[in-house]
DNA sequence: TTTGCATTGTTGTTTAATCAACTATTTATG
DNA sequence: CATAAATAGTTGATTAAACAACAATGCAAA
């Protein structure tokens, strides 16, 4: 891509590197809050990962949240400490791994937090087309791709 | 939006809120580490301002960096304490404000810090048009707007 | 003029990300 | 089998964001 006129250099990071992403996470945050769910959106991304499939690994985890290790590690503690998931022995006898499972607790949030989530997102892409997010997430990829292979 | 088949609310939430925005700002802050420049990213948007036009108050750096006051504090406390700017006082008297003025050496970072953003930008978008670009902007925006405006 | 409101900036607390160093366990290989 | 290398998770230090509560200053309206 060249940078043209009107396509600033600040502009560019300014919107690819936080500035939509913290919007979103701030309106989120403010409505889980608000709904006392007692979880942030981090919380969160980690528990879609269970509700999809229980009984994870840490490592399974960062893999699809795309955070690291030691960012799980955290997550993890505080969720355990709120008794929404528990550190289990893996059945398998591997000593290395933690699987990580949902709670009563933890189980019930979904419904409440995927109602607000879905509120939200109808709220944030009011005016967008579905082809302009596949545009977009299509570029996303691409970048992502092209920053992750030299690093 | 419609949300539909193959637009899972995860894969929208993991996309626009933080996957790609936090893989250029780990991008970006390595290179400013490998190149020893001694600034983060975030230290690097406010001097960006600054860069653009010297002397302005704290109010006007975090409507420009899209921070929060409290932020903007802090990062001015880190960039006067490296040596980068100084907190000066207005010269109109007004005793609320703070004008953040660069240093030599803050403005000496210029070249070497575009030089390494200029670099990682034509990488991140190898293989993206500047009409993709356009789209990708102007979907900001609007997700942008439709939050801010509820809130 | 003074009283109240708006603006600017600071501070404390909590949450989370990054990076590096580390432990424990498992697997590979020589 | 023994040793090296890979994998899984933890911990400490540093950086930064969000939110709330706060202090100081400036301004406007009664």
């Amino acid at each position: 891509m060249e940078l043209e006129k009107g396509l600033e250099i600040k502009d560019f990071i300014s919107l690819i590197n936080g500035r939509v992403s913290a919007t979103i996470n701030r309106h989120l945050n403010r409505r889980f809050k608000a709904a006392e769910l007692g979880i942030t959106t981090e919380q969160w991304s980690v528990l879609t990962c269970l509700w999809e499939k229980d009984m994870q690994t840490q490592q399974y985890l960062c893999d699809h949240t795309f955070k690291d290790r030691a960012s799980i590690t955290r997550l993890i503690d505080v969720l355990e400490k709120n008794g929404l998931v528990v550190r289990m022995a893996d059945p398998g006898g591997d000593r290395r791994i933690n699987l990580i499972h949902l709670t009563e607790k933890g189980i019930e949030l979904e419904t409440t937090a995927n109602k607000i989530i879905r509120e939200s997102i109808e709220l944030a892409t009011k005016d967008v087309t579905t082809t302009d997010f596949v545009t977009l997430t299509s570029i996303f990829k691409t970048i992502i791709g092209n920053i992750e292979d030299e690093n």
